[in-house]
DNA sequence: TGCTAAATTGACGTTCACGTAAAGATGAGG
DNA sequence: CCTCATCTTTACGTGAACGTCAATTTAGCA
């Protein structure tokens, strides 16, 4: 039932090579193996992979600056191991107000980039308009 | 009252070689001078150039993709120029006419680009709310 | 008109984000 | 147990987007 590096690949949409590489960043958990073993991945991992070049591609980050921000995947992923692993309450809430953070870190950087696009979008809109208005007065 | 390629990138935040650079790959455009000379701009050229960088943070275009976005920019400048200079209505309504599709054009665009980052940030808002619920209800 | 800061062209260097090739090892299926 | 598609590591290659250096030229100002 576990995945091989090339199935993760096609099915998140990027190459063997990028999963090494960003293993190799610290973007990607490095599964413990032997060495020269086969990596194996799980769904999630899947899951996770794609969140990563989500954030890659919408956010303007270097591959170094978004481990900071996916660092936090990894503490949310682990997070929620946690949680189903656990029955306690008290571990269950320290592992969902880990998640909680690195949430918020994320949600804030997406607004932060939605609302410089949005400015970008009203100055363009602006311009339509005065466009527009200056072909009605002719 | 011409300016210098130095104050030029100061003014906007970039380096005398990304100007040129950006000049050679007809991001901006080449000002008929004489082999040798020295560049001149205008206030005009300075707010061009930092539309050309703002889109180029904003979406996530290559340089060469970005060129086909920004040749419109260059339409829109010349429409504008061409506007001014001419009385005849013809020819303004022609001006008109030619900078509405760009500015079209570089709107669609943002606004594919915020469609994909609120579909991102509706997706972390509901991991938080699941968060959050499971939180309260512990 | 002479000085000097700033600009020009040309060329090579650099970082990032992977691509690609080689030589050998692994492991799922028959 | 054998096979062979897939994976492993190592290493060099590449395109994009500039950085940097050198030799020379230009142009604003005293």
């Amino acid at each position: 039932m576990s995945l091989r590096i090339g199935q993760v690949a096609l099915r998140s949409g990027v190459t063997p090579r990028t999963i090494r590489y960003y293993e190799e960043l610290g973007l990607l958990p490095a599964s413990d193996r032997e060495q020269g073993k086969h990596r194996t991945y799980t769904e999630s991992d899947i899951e996770r992979l794609k969140e990563v070049t989500r954030l890659r591609d919408l956010l303007g980050l270097s591959l170094d600056e978004l481990r900071s921000v996916v660092v936090a995947e990894a503490v949310r992923a682990d997070a929620r191991r946690r949680f189903h692993a656990s029955e306690s309450p008290d571990e269950r809430r320290a592992a969902l107000e880990d998640a909680l953070p690195h949430l918020e870190t994320q949600i804030g950087l997406v607004r932060r980039r939605e609302a410089e696009l949005k400015e970008l979008e009203n100055d363009l809109v602006d311009r339509r308009k005065r466009v527009l208005r200056a072909l009605r007065e002719l």
